[in-house]
DNA sequence: CTGAAAGCGCTAACAG
DNA sequence: CTGTTAGCGCTTTCAG
């Protein structure tokens, strides 16, 4: 506390000229001549003045931040965005800031939640798929604050989307195998995912139908939980009496369970069941057998959020506010 | 932008007070008649007013946010911390932004990153323990801005630490080692780690001079990639030639790199050779043989630093600024 | 090309 | 207990 903090004022004085045109050198305008935007610039080096991003968001009513908001048991998918919404943000010059909701369970998370989000000001936020999807969207639409949700599909004035085509997806693996004769398949998915469950089982259906022939949601649906100490005894438990053409899993790390209580129930993999995960993580290389999976750009699907996002902000040209990129199958060990 | 921002000024009118009085109420101030209080708080359910947090930070000079900054490659252990940091922030009423370095190679990253969190006024930072630690400490010294850092030893006025106890981690495990004869020891790390390396490399000294014995960094110390397409080839090489008594590792992943590659070698884990990794990730359980690990308790760390940071913020009294946890040993099958 | 002055929305003395 | 009045540090017309 005893140097108070520089200002832009202190500059203005130490380089002769006044506040207006500091802000408009700090600012890079254009018409500021090179004399005194180098007089500026010495003073700024001088003092080693940092201007105050809080005072230019009460002035300029833009933070220059992006939320980012999600379930901390999305935690595993979203780890993988960061990177790209990192860099693409430090390169496009916002920060993020990141709010979490449930696992503390005081009140109504996400009404808390983004209470806070609002009161902060940013500019714009990404949301990503999960249980409560819906009421997230309510909730931005309500405020009209733009929005990108990775994930899940919406659009509209201020809002868009990055997804992959979760339907296609499912049903190009599922349509193969039944074309091969193997028509006993089983999904399994753990309730919270970046990728829809609905969509996924709808491109299942799809497949099926395609053979005329039907899948048991019932049946052919397990779910299971996201930690491997709960989900791998379930299917050691599963796999005493039960054994498919194929299991399908919304993310390798449940693919890896599979594969490990099936092959300790004797089952061969991939020879008597296969197993394709999804994300193709590192889960999926450390998986004795190595895991197939489907690989999905995460890190560009980071990087295209906060692109969009940016460009809706600053009301730019958009091709098209639900950009959907592809994913790829990496045939593994656990496929035949 | 049809229906301007409603403000305190806005509520105060609606309310029949001044704003004055609002704000002594959205902030709780306890000298404020019943009465009033309700009308206030009426006017602003009718408005839906969310007091502007920029404009009440510009005022107080309080963000009430704080930066966690770390490099890309060091994501694998931060992502376990900030569920602690989150849940703690938002039970604070703290936001956060995170702030990642290098990756891109524009410039100085850490500069250019350290430069963001101050024009950002973020109240306080946290650090996470990496390469490029001590200019990060330089740089939160310089601007005499609140942090702690999580894995590396400072404290003074404004900076405090969250640690384990590193050294001794690795002098208890290595000692008991030794002391059943097994000295053929041999440690691998990836280059970004939170526990210092060096610290580790010194508990492993200090356990063989107990011994008389004398460790060889330059043999007894591995450096692998924490990818693990790196670091599985670079060992399946590697013991084509080699074998040890006991591999310890400080992350999980690269131990199951260790012990794939040894098995496909031969090498029997854990009857010709024993391998320990540290964090206790999932990595750990899925492993075959599942994987012996020290856990950390990434979560609390998490949350205490928050908790540390505001007490510094808030100059609250502090038993000690340089809080250390407790690891515990979880035995598993890759050791007898 | 540059300066003066009016805000941005809220807090915090200071009176009353 | 409540209202008045200065700011917080920067941007942005509007003059000149």
């Amino acid at each position: 506390m005893s140097k108070k903090n520089i200002t832009i004022y202190d500059v203005a004085t130490e380089a002769g000229v006044s506040l207006a045109t500091v802000s408009r050198v700090i600012n890079g305008s254009s018409v500021v001549k090179q004399e005194t935007r180098d007089k500026v610039m010495d003073a700024i080096q001088r003092l080693d003045f940092k201007p105050n991003q809080v005072a230019r968001g009460l002035a300029t009513s833009k933070t220059t931040t992006i939320a980012i908001v999600f379930p901390q048991s999305l935690f595993a998918h979203v780890k993988d965005m960061i990177s790209g919404i990192g860099d693409t943000s430090r390169r496009l010059d916002y920060n993020v800031s990141i709010y979490t909701t449930d696992e503390i369970g005081d009140g109504n998370p996400i009404e808390t939640v983004m209470e806070k989000v609002i009161k902060s000001r940013a500019d714009g936020v990404i949301l990503f798929n999960n249980e409560q999807i819906d009421e997230e969207i309510a909730l931005v639409k309500k405020y009209k604050i733009p929005t990108v949700v990775i994930g899940y599909c919406v659009s509209n004035e201020t809002m868009g989307s990055i997804l992959v085509d979760a339907k296609k997806i499912a049903f190009d693996v599922i349509d193969k195998y039944i074309k091969l004769g193997k028509t006993d398949i089983v999904f399994v998915s753990p309730r919270q995912n970046l990728i829809r469950t609905e969509d996924i089982v709808e491109g299942i259906e799809r497949a099926y139908q395609k053979h005329n022939l039907t899948f048991d949601k019932q049946k052919q649906v397990i779910s299971t939980s996201t930690h491997y100490e709960k989900s791998y005894p379930q299917f050691l438990d599963y796999f005493k009496n039960h054994k498919h053409d194929l299991v399908f899993t919304s993310y390798d790390k449940e693919a890896v369970a599979v594969v490990h209580a099936a092959i300790d129930n004797q089952i061969d993999v991939p020879d008597e069941m296969e197993v394709i995960g999804m994300m193709n993580t590192s889960y999926a290389l450390i998986c004795r057998p190595s895991l197939t999976s489907i690989h999905v750009p995460v890190y560009d699907m980071g990087a295209l959020a906060v692109r969009l996002l940016t460009k809706i902000l600053n009301e730019e040209d958009i091709e098209t506010k639900e950009v959907v990129l592809q994913h790829v199958l990496m045939p593994r060990k656990t496929t035949k």
